[in-house]
DNA sequence: TATGAATGAGAATTCATTCAT
DNA sequence: TATGAATGAATTCTCATTCAT
């Protein structure tokens, strides 16, 4: 039985998204070759095709895994926050610690550009509208729960409000990746808090 | 001496940035070819190095143009609004206009990639910057205007607020551009219009 | 009659082998572009192609001319030169006052690239066999000159002798152009006199 | 693992070098296309790359590895020589050896290529001067076992002379590559050894 | 004749993917 | 499975020459 054991593959497998990760991060899509990715997971150029059929392909895994994690990650947050609101600035925390991560700056790029890519390729169009459903859905509970609770007031649209709160997330997610100078970062997000509140709230 | 006229090449160069701008729109500027373009102008692959002398000089070029004529239409437009309210509405209006013009939606796209492509290129930072540095003008005037006509509250931090503005129109336009279908924009837009009061009168 | 002078084409033509002379000395045959001449020459890039055929004819007409030239030169100066020693005299002085002219040095490597052009093509063969011969000639001349006037030994071989007569003043031409730094030229060019009268003159 | 092996790789390289070599020859660098080199080693066109990243960097190969192999020929020559003299005319034979050598004659063009494209990039000035200067080194090295030995005179300047020598070298060869009819090589040759030993020797 | 825009056949190089070992 | 050499279509840009005006 030559075949090796599917922990091997499965380890393997990681390594080469990982390496893929680093690789679209620091030069894009794109301008990332196969090359880059096995010199960087040491591997050789042959062997990523016996894991993934594509260059495409490990791109789409990668988003889809990284999507996964984030909302497990804030789902495990969640439990420790007793109302919407605190759930809110749970979520509003996130952007806060962006400016200061450049890792996660440069992530944001990857995923703006995986849009751009999938809003051009027709059979991509499903997984767009399955991850903007998902955050959707996350954003709509919260303010249900806080509509129920009374934190928040009884006649919000809460389908028209989750939309406008995944804007108003994704525009300040992407001038923060894309604005690094004079940046008023600081004062901006606490203003948005003030601003989301005030309209929630009533 | 028969020299084409002035105009004939200003006709041209207009006639080659167009078929670029409508390659670009639809496939995207990677993925769009020079050979693409002069096809689409009906002109030999040489002659487009007569008028750019490269694809990225096209790009931009498109940018800066877009960039300006849009600034110019706003201006015109504000001398017909007679305070900040009106102009911030006129603002919002440009946004509720999107969802209908597959052409307009197609170069959002655009405009996003080439904040990517810039944002990897360190000789255009300058470039993103004063693009969006040129918008937080616009937003700042709006809203000192509307601070000095009692229309918003004194205690309006203008900096942090323009900054906040600004992403919300573009993580909205973002969206516009991406998301397609069940999107509730109308709603969306009235909600964000009434945030935006909320806000800025108190 | 919308014909122009003889004289107006000819002057034209001449400004056009200037201009052709300059970049070639400068940026060698291969790299210039006929772009570059009719910029320098102040004439459009059509205009050029109702005095020459080819940028090929061109390059020829200049090496044609410089040969010409050269021999007229070379002459009109043995006039004042008595006996072929001072004859010979001349020729070696030319080569010394290579090395401070930085126009004649470039011009000697468009020289050699001339030669590498038309060894590679066969129906420019016999121009070679012209230009070699006539400095052959030249050489011969002075030679017996100076045995029959008793300068130079007897039993001296003028075929042999002039071809490799020749063949040094080319060599060192080359060095000349191609190396620029640390070459004694002073001393060089002494000792090749004492070494050439030394074999001429027994 | 089954890659291939070095002495394959190795193999390889020198027959892309050999199609390139045979190419440049016969074409010259610049007229010398990839597809040439590639076709004439039935070999993809991508493959090429694999060993060489530019086509620049094969012809700078080359000229490094002739030049390499010419010293190394000349040295386990020189084993067999007992004196400057027959030194000295073991250079000169080998001059006599070109004429009926089509390849040897056709690759001296290519060298004289090398120098004239070298002469237009500063940054391969080095590469010249430094040949060049390896040349000189074996001249004077000859020169001063002759002065030594009492086989020259002792007067001789060696750093003029051996320059003066590699000048008339280069000429001969020069001629020799580019007249190939009508020249009276042998007993060209011949004079020349004469010349350089009334010279040397007094 | 003069003009310079247009042409289009290349040129070098890249890179995702395949495949022999 | 692993390896990495091989493939070749695709890409951007160049430039001598032509030709409508």
């Amino acid at each position: 039985m030559p075949k090796v054991s599917d922990a091997y593959k499965e380890e393997k497998r990681a390594a080469l998204l990982d390496a893929a990760l680093y690789c679209f991060a620091n030069r894009g899509y794109e301008a990332t070759t196969i090359d880059d990715i096995v010199r960087h997971a040491k591997v050789s150029k042959g062997a990523i095709y016996n894991y993934f059929k594509s260059k495409e392909e490990i791109f789409l895994t990668i988003l889809e895994s990284r999507n996964d994690n984030f909302f497990l990650d804030i789902r495990a947050h969640f439990h420790a926050c007793p109302d919407a609101t605190s759930k809110l600035r749970h979520l509003l925390g996130r952007l806060r610690s962006l400016p200061i991560d450049p890792d996660r700056r440069r992530w944001g790029l990857v995923h703006v550009e995986f849009w751009l890519y999938a809003s051009r390729q027709p059979e991509l169009e499903a997984m767009i509208e399955r991850q903007y459903g998902t955050f959707i859905d996350l954003y709509q509970e919260i303010l249900l729960e806080g509509k129920a609770s009374g934190e928040f007031r009884p006649d919000l649209d809460v389908a028209a409000a989750s939309s406008l709160l995944l804007a108003l997330r994704d525009g300040v997610n992407l001038h923060l990746y894309l604005i690094s100078k004079n940046h008023p970062f600081e004062t901006a997000m606490a203003e948005m808090e003030d601003m989301l509140l005030r309209y929630l709230k009533n």
